[in-house]
DNA sequence: TCATATCGGGTAATCCTTTACTCATTTCCT
DNA sequence: AGGAAATGAGTAAAGGATTACCCGATATGA
């Protein structure tokens, strides 16, 4: 606990030339002499120096760090759009700092103040609250929920999947599979990925002639596996009994496949299922599940390019919609 | 983007007074009168200033912040440390950066380099390789897996849960129940974790007189579900098909899970199974996963505990190993 | 040959905070 | 009343890196 840090003061006297020519070695700017670098590296080498990165960032006021916030880090969805932008990230020569807000939009807020303290280079903000605030003077990238704000604001890009077409893919599906009452789970209605999901199915079974009506569509608190269960045990055991249910979630699917089984219901037999995401545990629970595929890996490398196109200025791509596709599995 | 970022040296001048004591206005110490506070205070409220955390960082030579190391943040087990750990020490004033390694030996040593020289107050490791160089210079917690220098090392800790515990508890289960043949599943078994497990698994075989030879232990390189899968493929199409499998992972555990349902095999008529950690999946998917509870959300709070007392200079207690606990469910 | 570029590299200012010193006032004690 | 102690607050020195600026020496060109 009591070695010292060697700052680059130190690597300047060992090397027998300034701090100035030190940083120039290191970063690859300014000149200096093969010689002389040949020097400096090898005193760097021997002393297994690494510059202060507090010092470097207070310096050019910019941290080589992203902050990536995201709701819910046990949900597949999410944890696998954090690792592959820290991934992406890392190679860029940046840090991703992930932080999980567990759906608390107190921390949410919380956190922002924080990276912007740490005066990270950019943040990228994954379904985040749909009344945030913009995130001003740091290039902000959002992922799945697209804030108001974004057309109106230079230094914001969003990102997400085409919700309209998922919920009719879906909806659709159910409908060729000869279902006639079709329910749909949604988390808050309020949430503009839901209501384009809802508008996607209301089309589909419109086209098709199968009725839906408000009785048909569920809302959920949260998203996970036991709403998910308890959303289904409410749909079950209502009047209007469904035969094909849509969650917008495969979370929320799961959750339901373990109440049917528990009640002993058959899939696909007495019910049909289709979720969205697909997220890999979607195809492992049995029945496998049907589910529209996000491509939700896309999103966080498009994601990661865009930060860090910004941090370095460029003008970024405002909007990017990726579009949705269906994957058959058991459960329909 | 152009919103410059107001500094303590502004502040002080609208409030007519100086640096120093809007610092201590801030960090409450040093002295001041409950006036000029209140003046320091409006200021900073009015322009929403919060200080530069990297300068404060380099004036103190210490981040408020400390590295989570973890090697696959899409396993239940990990995401959930990681969630607490992060909650905890937000609640404490520090800020987690979680870093997810991907199982890579590589990012894992980069990862620790970049912490360095980010000047992270502290590490905590979670599950790391057994073979890593001791972190010197920052206080380090390990979890799950102890690495040979810990009781060596001042400036170290490690938290973990008695694995021959865990494993006797296991094949004990399955001894019970009846069964003869009862293999085991582990991560590598050069992995101190795993060593144990086993023995504990062959003291209970011994204890109860059941014979257990090495053709009933299997490795896998990777603990995912697919691994699993994969596995109990191998393990059932052997020649000495066991009639109980203890895997040492729920994850894989429930790979196998799927395997056998693809495959027909009825659980726990046809085989008998139990995993380990006690993720919240194993108690969802179906059948509902027979298991070993970890306590992995109390590893999280000592881990931050200790963190920030060995921050703080407090001398930590070295070394902590918690119970496990035989979850019954329907697996066997 | 002399003026000018180019090259290599050093000096010192700067980024924003924290904090050790210092100092002028006020309060307190005997 | 006079010296000690406490109070409130300012000055300036870190802390470690980047970089604008400067300078001497060599190379270039007419």
């Amino acid at each position: 606990m009591k070695k010292e840090n060697i700052s680059i003061k130190e690597i300047a006297r060992l090397a027998g030339t300034s701090v100035a020519t030190v940083s120039r070695v290191i970063n690859q700017n300014g000149r200096f002499s093969e010689e002389t670098g040949q020097r400096v590296r090898e005193v760097i080498e021997a002393y297994n120096y690494r510059p202060n990165e507090l010092a470097r960032s207070l310096r050019v006021d910019k941290a080589q760090v992203v902050g990536v916030i995201v709701p819910d880090i046990t949900n597949e969805f999410f944890s696998y759009i954090a690792r592959k932008i820290e991934t992406d990230l890392l190679e860029k020569g940046y840090m991703a700092v992930i932080c999980d807000t567990n759906e608390s939009m107190e921390r949410e807020k919380q956190y922002i103040e924080t990276l912007k303290a740490m005066r990270v280079g950019g943040i990228i903000y994954v379904s985040g609250d749909q009344k945030i605030e913009p995130i001003r003077g740091i290039p902000a990238v959002y992922i799945d929920r697209k804030p108001e704000f974004v057309n109106g604001d230079r230094g914001s890009c969003f990102i997400g999947g085409d919700n309209y077409q998922g919920g009719y893919l879906a909806a659709q599906r159910l409908i060729r599979a000869g279902r006639k009452r079709i329910a749909i789970v949604l988390h808050a209605r309020t949430i503009a990925t839901q209501e384009k999901r809802l508008n996607g199915y209301r089309q589909a079974l419109y086209d098709y002639g199968i009725p839906g009506g408000e009785e048909l569509i569920y809302q959920v608190e949260n998203v996970d596996m036991d709403h998910g269960f308890r959303i289904t045990k409410e749909i079950w055991e209502s009047p209007e009994r469904p035969d094909a249910i849509f969650y917008s979630s495969d979370i929320l699917a799961i959750g339901a496949l373990q109440y049917f089984h528990e009640r002993g219901v058959k899939i696909p037999r007495d019910v049909s299922i289709v979720g969205i995401d697909d997220i890999p545990l979607s195809a492992r629970v049995t029945p496998a599940l049907t589910t529209v595929r996000q491509d939700y890996l896309k999103y966080g490398s498009l994601a990661s390019n865009a930060v860090v196109k910004m941090m370095k200025g460029d003008q970024e791509k405002r909007t990017y919609i990726l579009s949705m596709e269906l994957i058959e599995r058991e459960t329909v």
